[in-house]
DNA sequence: CCAGACGTTGTT
DNA sequence: GTCTGG
DNA sequence: CCAGACGTTGTT
DNA sequence: GTCTGG
């Protein structure tokens, strides 16, 4: 699954990377350690206005922007409810009443590092954390989808009382990955970017077979040391592998995975 | 009809 | 808002 | 996802 | 055990 993660991308680099158009808002500090509730950077694309109502409407305006990381429904009463909405399972995507919509009209990327998963091995008291990225180290984005929600306690010209919030969506982990653990990011490779982010894709059944069109990402898995399940805990240093007891690298290259 | 949920993960 | 359960 | 709290009364 | 906060 996803429930934490690493960006420390800065934004110029995902313009270029991404081909944005438009930055909006301010850029986040750079982040090893990103958990539920926290602002992420997401790449999305915004119909443009027509302002005369008359000529052809222009292409979308790429945009990146900052979302909070836990996805608050439309009809929310309040922010808590996205702590529980972080992921959102491809699927399942199209079916959940918290999802359909943003899934049909506003899908999103999230840029990351990598991201965090927690082995249970037997026997063992502690998780063991991971950290998966990509083969070459090239910048991953994760298929998300975000909402907008009104904070009806904020006056009408509070620039606040527009909430944005992503979830990232999840798929079945296969194979290396899927011995670490059964859940994963779905990951969005360059190819497919276009399309994941088209305003033009607002049918369930191609979101479904959009979703269903992306192939398995190929990561790479290193063991990391216990730090990074302290979210008060931020750096480099918690990507770092970490070697195991015996001294052997607790890392496989190419299909990753735990032997 | 109204009331209440609306989500995922992991663990046993 | 919309679906499910009762 | 993990870590940490989990409660009320009455008060210096 | 379960919920909340980050």
């Amino acid at each position: 699954m996803c429930g934490r993660y690493a960006s420390s991308v800065r934004d110029a680099e995902v313009v270029d990377l991404l081909d944005v158009d438009e930055v909006v808002g301010e850029e986040l500090p750079p982040s090893w350690n990103v958990a539920p509730t926290d602002d992420v950077r997401v790449v999305l694309e915004r119909p443009q206005r027509d302002d005369d109502g008359v000529g052809a409407a222009a292409a979308p305006a790429r945009q990146l922007r900052t979302a909070r990381w836990g996805l608050v429904p439309s009809w929310s009463k309040d922010l808590s409810t996205g702590a529980r909405m972080i992921n959102a399972r491809s699927e399942t995507l199209t079916e959940r009443s918290a999802f359909r919509v943003a899934a049909a009209r506003r899908r999103c990327l999230v840029p990351a590092d990598g991201y965090y998963e927690w082995q249970a091995v037997p026997g063992q008291r502690r998780k063991t954390p991971w950290f998966l990225r990509d083969g070459d180290g090239a910048l991953l984005t994760f298929a998300g989808v975000y909402e907008l929600w009104r904070d009806r306690s904020r006056d009408d010209d509070d620039p606040g009382r527009w909430v944005w919030s992503v979830a990232v969506v999840t798929t079945a982990a296969h194979d290396a990955l899927g011995e670490i653990h059964d859940r994963t990011p779905l990951v969005v490779p360059p190819g497919a970017r276009a399309d994941w982010l088209s305003t033009t894709t607002t049918e369930l059944e191609e979101v479904r077979e959009l979703v269903a069109s992306l192939p398995e990402p190929h990561l790479v898995p290193h063991v990391v040391g216990p730090e990074v399940g302290d979210v008060r805990q931020d750096g480099p240093h918690l990507v770092e592998p970490r070697a195991r007891d015996d001294g052997e690298q607790d890392s496989v290259a190419g299909t990753g995975g735990p032997a």
